[in-house]
DNA sequence: TCTTGATCCTCTAGTGGCTAGAGATTCTAG
DNA sequence: CTAGAATCTCTAGCCACTAGAGGATCAAGA
C-alpha cells in the first residue's frame, strides 16, 4: 500500500484537496508522512474514504457522517443510535422526494404551455411571476 | 405604496436581509430612500422579489433567474432562452429524484437489515462502506 | 548522478446563498 | 415629545468544498 494522496483520491472518487480538507475537519486521521512530508495512506483508509464519499452522496451531513463513523469504530456499542441516524434520514429522504416530484410537475408544466415563440405568450416567465395561479387567465 | 423593507419582506415571503442581498449582487435594483436613508419599494419590487422567490424555491440558481429576468424584460424576444433554462433545470431535478430514490432503497433495506443488535451485526455502516455491492457476504 | 516534470506541500481566499449580530439611526403611534 | 419598533451599514459566519500561489519532493529515464 503506502499511497500517495493523488492514487487515493484516483482510488475512492474523493478529490486530493477534499481528502486534506476532511483531515483538517477531523473526518479522517492525519495519516503518516514521508521523510520529504509527504501523506502516505493504507487500506484504513481506502475503507473510510469510501464510506464518506457514499454518505455524501446519500446525503448525509459530515456530522452524521462523524457520528457513524465514531460508531463504527466501537462495534461493542448498540446500533441503534446508528438506525435512528439512518431513520431520521429515511423521513427526510422522503420529504425531498416528494418536493422534488412537485416541483418537477410544476417544471414540465411550465415547459408544455411555453408558447415556443415570444416572450410574451411565454407561460414560463409568467408562471414563475405569479405563484397563486400559475397556470391560468393571464394571458389577457 | 411606497413600502418600508419590512413590508415588503412581509408581502414577498422574502426575507428582509435577503432583500437586501439581493440588492447588493444586482438581482433587483436599489430603490428610493427617504429623507432618512431608508428603502422604499413599489409594486414593481413586490412582483420581481415573488417572481424570484417562486423561481429559487423551484431550484433556479441565481444566474438562472438573472437570465430569466432579463428576457421578461424585452418581450419581444424569443423564448427560446427560457424554455432550455427550464428544459436543463427539469433534467437536473430528475438526476436529483432518482439519485434520491436509490437511496431511499437503501436506507430501507439498511433499518430492515439492521439487527439491533450490536454494531458488528449492523449493515448500515457496512452498507454506506461499500458501495458496489451493498448486501452480500460481508458478515463473516 | 542529474534532470525533468508530475505530484505533493501549506496557506489564503473564494464559492453560493444566504443568516446573524453589533451599534447607530429613523420612523411612527400615542 | 417620547418610546420602542424598524431600519441602516458593516462585518463575520455558515457548509462543504474548490482554486490558486509559490515552493518542495518524488520517481523515472538519460
Amino acid at each position: 500500500m503506502n499511497l500517495p494522496i493523488g492514487e487515493l483520491a484516483r482510488r475512492t472518487g474523493v478529490k486530493v484537496p477534499t481528502i486534506r480538507f476532511y483531515e483538517q475537519i477531523g473526518l479522517i486521521a492525519a495519516p503518516p508522512r514521508t521523510e520529504g512530508n509527504q501523506r502516505r495512506y493504507g487500506r484504513t483508509e481506502i475503507d473510510r474514504l469510501n464510506f464518506i464519499r457514499h454518505a455524501r452522496e446519500l446525503g448525509f451531513e459530515v456530522d452524521h457522517i462523524r457520528e457513524l463513523l465514531a460508531m463504527s469504530q466501537e462495534p461493542q456499542a448498540s446500533c441503534h443510535q446508528a438506525d435512528s441516524i439512518a431513520k431520521a434520514h429515511l423521513r427526510e429522504v422522503d420529504r425531498r422526494i416528494e418536493r422534488l416530484q412537485a416541483l418537477r410537475g410544476e417544471l414540465s408544466r411550465m415547459i408544455d404551455e411555453c408558447g415556443h415563440g415570444r416572450i410574451c405568450d411565454c407561460r414560463i416567465i409568467e408562471v414563475l411571476a405569479d405563484h397563486k395561479q400559475c397556470a391560468s387567465e393571464h394571458v389577457a
